[in-house]
DNA sequence: GTTTATGCAAAACATTTGCATAGTC
DNA sequence: GACTATGCAAATGTTTTGCATAAAC
């Protein structure tokens, strides 16, 4: 089922790049393929050790490919390293279990308005940011 | 008149770095005035290449115990890299200009706030967040 | 057949570490 | 004198690049 998923997932990325005028290429096929199943944020290493036949400038180009078509998105963890996480709602933020490494989307929030607000009050013009929310999720909390 | 601020300044985190109980030596005495005198945000390897007589270590070694120390605080470029800047009010966020470069902090604003209602609506336990804002300053901005 | 993508290995960065030496307290 | 800090060079980890080969369109 999960699998299903995964492969249906991949083909709509696959037909997205398609579309951009990249070529469908078997290597290509295999880091999206492995990019649609992950569960979590993972990191390009990562990444390519699930992929032992894949050039390591493969693995990362492609991941290059998927983020700036919006595909994916760059997560960055408190400890510094960057991961990679679909996305799929367009612009939006994390909130990130540092116990378990979950991720949760932070819905429903009005960040993007307040950062309006406070930027214009500063004569600052927003043109974009970047947040991340650390903390326990729910299951990773005390008792 | 700005060097003097600078040495004072540098002084002062000497004396802070004193009270943690570490040594005053001549390196990182001028690694503390480079940093003191920086008029904006700065990499790790443009403060080294200030101070072609420190080692690299030390400059590292010296800029994450001014991290820890909460006289510095780490600056994310939109680009991804790492910058350091002076930190003078204890946790805030920086909207960080572009172009030029320049870096105000956000004063007045309650994202905390907001992200803690946030955090609370999706039962996470909130314990860090990174923020950085992009965009133009004043100055930057078309005519 | 033209253009794009791949794989490899090497280069390019950025940061950390081991260890002998030197300097502080 | 005991302990801490330094400097160097080497190791580490991550990402990018050049280029010849191979595959897609």
């Amino acid at each position: 089922m999960l699998r299903k998923r995964s492969y249906a997932l991949a083909d709509q990325l696959q037909e997205a790049l398609g579309e951009q005028g990249y070529r469908t290429t078997s290597p290509r096929r295999a880091v999206l393929q492995a990019v649609a199943g992950q569960e979590r944020h993972f990191t390009a290493e990562q990444l390519r050790e699930q992929l032992p036949k894949v050039g390591r400038a493969t693995v990362y180009r492609s991941l290059r490919l998927l983020v700036d078509s919006g595909a994916l998105c760059r997560v960055l963890l408190e400890d510094g390293t960057l991961h990679y996480q679909l996305s799929h709602h367009g612009h939006h933020h994390h909130l990130l279990c540092v116990e378990c490494g979950s991720s949760q989307d932070l819905l429903g929030c009005d960040i993007e308005e307040q950062l309006h607000e406070v930027s214009a009050a500063h004569s600052f013009q927003l043109s974009g940011h970047w947040l991340e929310v650390y903390g326990l999720c729910q299951d990773c909390q005390p008792q």
